[in-house]
DNA sequence: GGCGATTCTGCTCAGATGAGCAGCCGGGCC
DNA sequence: GGCCCGGCTGCTCATCTGAGCAGAATCGCC
């Protein structure tokens, strides 16, 4: 295609697309036949020189979702666009109202879902709709219940999916990681506890997000961990955690010690899990995306544009 | 329409722009008749969700072309698209390629041009191709030769024009503006400047930009003036200058015994023009731009979307 | 300059799309 | 409850558009 094609292609983008003329009307203004727009036009598209955006903060974007599918194995993939998107919070909102309304659409709805807590969760809990859901209860698959700042947001996350799914809650009554790995094993052998963990294991679901390890994780805000003892899990070459977890680029178990001491479902009882839904999104996120996504943690991914693409880049 | 509709013609727009599905084939996915899924797509192109950019360096905005000639009165307005624009400089560069551009489609083609100098115009002279029009003599239209940091760029810009045209250059040997109201008017009683003044007030056509009135204009470069000459008029009203002729928001003359000492054609002269073509683009030269088209200095203007934007606010 | 290969052009035709219209449905009002 | 009105729905039909194809033009190579 030559500088003078070019042009035209882009003369008659602008007529068709922004003034809506039809290609005969174009061939007519540029001296082409309608053949010959229409050939132009196919080239413009093809060259890249058109965009379409659509801009809507429940727009998705499936051909990155095809992608993701496609490239990476997942059975299904939900991407939400950032086009017009005004900053990492409405990011964060798009992606779990996509989780909400991708799990209001599940079908065969699960009768049990096991759930992780964390910001994101309790945002998915707060956009589903009642009655998104009839009789779906909910179990969470990692500890964590009492320690939090604002005390209650991983209980009223789990509560919060099930009552508006028509379902009843149960609680992981634990913590999430325990000081000694005495504590933690005299936890599991309670009776309560090892039937709330029974009941995780033989979800139809389950529905986790990623943290970033870094010094914003919720496990730094709750007191689990200190700020050091993340850089040490960094070190150790950590790029974030699942259900309390931390794993490195390949999904392995950065410091198993810690990891015996953490109270819920292992990192491979979810692998094996048929239907594994993980919901992550931000910048912060990318390269633990990317751990979840390679070594096989979830099914199906809810993201953002921009993880994806980091996501489908290696 | 209501939540369901918005979200369904969000859907639909995802089928069909971006995997290329016929409406046909979305009814089907969406459940809905084709016709339903036509009446969705349209409307989601009414209410804005659909954003169709053209991304080329060549692209214009003819629908904002439009109400620039319909709400302010312009014969023609040129708006280069700013989609996908990597600087202040490249602005200026897709601008100055469209003046060339509408030159070199100029028709009745101008036997006489009578143009000014500075930054833009030298681009324009630049990005003019060699044989742009046969037989089209330039003439300079206000003073400024000799001055200059770069000496010879004023001169430069009038011969190139006129050379690539196949025509003469004629310049204006005069400085732009004088310390002394009496040797303006000796230079002007001058045999050779008043034949080149007489000239440039019987040219066919006249090609000009405007400069923000700041530090960066070119008469600081140059010498004319010094900043606090410009804080002065600043402060007095000046948005900017147009042929060395400094004018407030409301197109007038900011300070009359400056003016007077400035070489060339006067605004009023400009205004009686039956072809002017103003090229201004930036966000420098957004108040300039205004008081320029409110004022009717030019009939034709060649400018970048943002500015184009500002003109049509108010 | 001649010749084969490739690209380009303008066509036919079928499928996709938008305008316009009659019937239907639902809400508001008596 | 009955009636009117506005908006919605699904249709017909005309137009628009893209695929595929045969001939024309152009290019590159000898």
């Amino acid at each position: 295609m030559d500088e003078t094609d070019e042009l035209l292609s882009i003369r008659a983008a602008e007529l068709y697309y922004e003034e809506n003329k039809t290609q005969d009307e174009i061939g007519q203004a540029l001296r082409l036949t309608r053949w010959k727009v229409g050939r132009l036009l196919a080239q413009a598209k093809q060259r890249g020189f058109i965009r379409i955006e659509i801009l809507h903060p429940r727009a998705r974007r499936l051909p990155i979702e095809r992608r993701l599918r496609e490239e990476r194995g997942l059975s299904d993939a939900i991407v939400v666009s950032s086009a017009g998107v005004a900053g990492p919070e409405e990011l964060q909102a798009r992606t779990a109202q996509a989780a909400a309304d991708y799990l209001t659409a599940l079908r065969p709805v699960p009768r049990t879902l096991g759930v992780s807590w964390g910001r994101t969760l309790y945002e998915i809990s707060q956009h589903l709709r009642n009655g998104w859901a009839t009789g779906v209860n909910v179990v969470q698959i990692n500890g964590g219940v009492s320690l939090n700042r604002r005390p209650g947001t991983a209980a009223a996350t789990a509560v919060g999916i099930a009552q508006k799914g028509g379902g009843q809650a149960t609680l992981l009554p634990s913590p999430a990681i325990l000081e000694r790995l005495e504590t933690k094993q005299a936890i599991e052998s309670d009776r309560v506890v090892a039937g709330v963990i029974e009941l995780a294991r033989s979800a139809d679901a389950y529905l986790f997000s990623a943290g970033a390890a870094d010094e914003s994780s919720v496990h730094v805000e709750s007191g689990y961990l200190s700020v050091s003892d993340v850089d040490l899990l960094v070190a150790k070459g950590a790029v974030g955690d699942v259900v309390g977890r931390y794993l490195d680029s390949d999904g392995n178990i950065v410091d198993p010690a810690l990891d015996a001491r953490t109270v819920g479902l292992t990192l491979d009882e979810l692998r094996q899990a048929p239907l594994a839904i993980a919901v992550i999104a931000g910048q912060a996120k990318h390269p633990v995306a990317d751990a979840v996504v390679r070594s096989g943690l979830c099914t199906v991914l809810v993201t953002d544009e921009a993880t994806a693409l980091h996501l489908l880049d290696g």
